[in-house]
DNA sequence: TAGAAGCAGATTTTT
DNA sequence: TCTGCTTCTA
């Protein structure tokens, strides 16, 4: 037993130790975090704690696997009764499961993501941006406020608007037995909060809590915790305020500042030594932060020498930028580097455009991490809506997106008229095509008609089938996903998807002989993207995406002001400078900042000076000044001793000379300008 | 019905 | 500049 505390530090070992009352761990960057969780899970098992009346709450599910099996690994034997390691909201879906009926509503919901949420309130026609629609109705939502409420207190015509919108969209929800994100949190607190003697059972189900990244807890979150800590106040919360970057999407940093007083007599161990970064990094991600008043006071302390100095490039423009960046890489990798331990950051996506580019040139296979799910991209949306349909006939918004994809000849208008004489009817477009079968037939196209019939035919016999297994195979056979998706754009790609989703599929149905396709359904939509960062790749990513992971030689692009700091009204200048704290704590060895002096974005190039982050952070910068302005420009012939005749498509930059991108008959070549004369 | 052309809008996004 | 959505036309 002791053995398993031995190999953490002496304040590790504290807060893997302190099992009782509220104890708050501050772990700094790099500062032993999982690590000491982990242990302190499997200390609490060693000491006799019944593991199952443990819970630990993350918010990926990737933190949850990656804790389990760490605290597995240390256990060692398996258990008889295991301790819940969830994100907040799989613990949500499994709470409703049980409850569900305590809100006189059926246990067999079904999940929707935020992009069904959006195609949802997109139909009710609001005429404001829908996203603007989703999130004050997902901040509703948080707030516990009815959809009564907030159409009472809208002042602006537009919330009005928003108020009566989230009202049509929960009605919509509670209709066709839906539940959101925001639901798996919100009706479990309601149900709590309505019955006490509940909250003392599952209070008593679970006597100690764990909470990873409490850092990033919203107000909703917070009273849940509270809920479940009714009859006990075994909560041990793990963070670092100095990296809570989702204050954007409500994430409340004082839910963290203030645990001590929100919790009684809370314990508070703070975990300070950085294991991850050389001390040169981490006096850089000091410096910074100390900049932010809004904090806890402590200062990471390096176990690691100086290491090399944090280069800074300034470069002229974004082609500049990304090709200085790709040589480095370049560099890195010919001289033995292993690609996987190398990324590149940035701010915000727009920039991941110029350094792709420069990196194809450089040939340098990258993995971009974030851009678009796999379970967001259309093909597989289109599956699941299948899945969905097949599930519950009744989904008319499933129904929308696959009634005429693969296309079957039922076009928007013969749509349309479906939808409103089912709205008039008060009935799904299911039944409405089943009840009102005479009906239609002279109201619609005669092959939209017969289309339609044959459709729903199909969806009937495979709704038939009583096991799960197999019936991908019987989807793709009927519907011939693929083939339709084959003779699109980028076939190659989404026809893989498509393939990695079937065997998705067809794993989980082998390891869940007796699942219903309900559970595959909610299961998936609790999924994100887990990482497949492979081998041969380097990363490229937001700095969001990046939480949690590190590289021993690490790029940020984009350090301008105006870029990071991104400025706008919203902007939270705190908020930006710990994420110029959580980039530069990702880097293990060698960390490279780049700006630039004028960048291309929305349509026009826009001129920047280079970020308040990087003297904040005690480094300067001296941007190359180049010999003279260019002779060249894009269209000008010119000639190579090697190559000939050819035309500039593009001037760039290389340290101090400029570097023409030429077509010389159909090969693109870049050469610095010396080495051609002007034909 | 389906492809083409025209037009607004463009931070970050664990679930 | 580029994307995704609406509107237009064969």
């Amino acid at each position: 037993m002791k053995n398993i505390l031995e190999t953490l530090n002496p304040e590790q070992a504290d807060a893997a130790k302190t099992i009782d009352g509220p104890l708050l761990i501050l772990a700094g960057a790099g500062s032993g975090k999982t690590k000491t969780i982990t242990t302190r899970l499997a200390y609490m098992i060693e000491n006799g704690i019944f593991p199952s009346s443990i819970l630990t709450l993350t918010f990926t599910n990737k933190a949850a696997s990656e804790m389990r099996q760490r605290a597995f690994s240390l256990i060692g034997e398996s258990l008889d009764h295991l301790p819940l390691l969830s994100t907040f909201h799989k613990f949500g879906l499994i709470f409703l499961k049980h409850y569900m009926n305590r809100l006189g509503r059926d246990n067999s919901f079904v999940i929707i993501d935020t992009d069904d949420k959006k195609k949802i309130l997109k139909a009710f026609e609001t005429n404001l941006p829908i996203s603007l629609v989703a999130n004050e109705i997902s901040k509703y939502k948080n707030n516990l406020i009815e959809p009564e409420e907030a159409i009472s207190s809208a002042l602006m015509p537009n919330y009005k608007l928003i108020a009566t919108a989230y009202k049509k969209y929960e009605l919509y929800l509670k209709d066709n037995n839906l539940v959101d994100f925001d639901d798996l949190l919100a009706l479990p607190y309601k149900i709590l909060d309505n019955d006490n003697e509940l909250a003392k059972t599952i209070s008593q189900r679970y006597r100690y809590i764990m909470v990873d990244e409490y850092q990033d807890t919203n107000d909703l979150q917070f009273k849940l915790l509270q809920k479940l800590c009714t009859s006990h106040n075994n909560i041990c919360v793990v963070g670092d305020d100095d990296q809570s970057i989702y204050g954007w999407r409500g994430a409340n940093i004082k839910n963290i500042l203030d645990f001590d007083k929100n919790f009684k007599d809370a314990k508070v161990v703070k975990l300070t030594k950085n294991y991850r970064s050389t001390s040169k990094i981490l006096k850089a991600a000091n410096s910074l932060i100390q900049f932010n008043r809004n904090r806890m006071d402590k200062k990471l302390d390096s176990t690691k020498d100086e290491g090399k100095n944090i280069e800074i490039f300034g470069s002229g423009d974004e082609k500049e930028e990304s090709y200085r960046v790709s040589r480095k890489i370049k560099s890195l990798i010919d001289s033995g580097t292993n690609p996987n331990d190398i990324a590149i950051l940035y701010r915000i996506n727009a920039l991941s455009r110029s350094i792709e580019e420069g990196l194809n040139k450089e040939a340098i296979p990258y993995k971009m991490v974030g851009g678009l799910k796999f379970y967001e991209r259309a093909e597989i949306k289109d599956i699941i809506s299948y899945l969905r349909l097949i599930q519950n006939p009744n989904d008319d918004f499933s129904l929308k997106r696959v009634i005429n994809r693969p296309k079957r000849s039922i076009g928007k208008a013969t749509v349309d008229k479906l939808y409103s004489l089912a709205f008039q009817k008060n009935c799904s477009v299911y039944k409405l095509i089943k009840d009102e079968n005479k009906l239609l037939e002279d109201y619609l196209p005669k092959k939209a008609f017969k289309s339609l019939n044959d459709f729903i035919k199909k969806l009937k016999n495979l709704a038939k089938k009583e096991s799960i297994f197999e019936l991908i195979d019987d989807v793709e056979e009927t519907f011939k996903i693929k083939e339709y998706y084959s003779l699109l754009p980028d076939s190659l790609e989404k026809v893989a998807n498509i393939d990695e989703f079937y065997g998705l599929f067809r794993d989980f149905s082998m390891q869940h002989a007796d699942a219903t396709l309900e559970e595959f359904l909610n299961d998936i939509t609790l999924q994100s993207d887990q990482d497949q960062i492979d081998d041969k790749n380097i990363s490229v990513m937001s700095i969001h995406a990046a939480k949690g992971l590190e590289f021993e030689h690490l790029f940020v692009i984009g350090v301008e002001e105006g870029f990071f700091p991104l400025l706008g009204d919203g902007t939270d200048l705190e908020e930006e400078r710990r994420l110029g704290y959580v980039a530069i704590t990702r880097a293990k060895k060698e960390l490279t900042i780049s700006h630039v002096e004028s960048r291309f974005y929305k349509g026009r190039r826009a001129h920047l000076l280079k970020s308040r982050f990087i003297s904040e952070a005690g480094l300067s910068s001296g941007v190359l000044k180049l010999k003279s302005n260019s002779n060249y420009k894009k269209g000008d012939l010119v000639k190579h001793k090697i190559f000939g005749i050819g035309r500039v498509v593009n001037v760039g930059r290389v340290k101090k000379d400029y570097k023409l991108t030429i077509n010389f008959g159909g090969t693109i070549k870049d050469i610095i300008s010396t080495f051609v004369a002007r034909v």
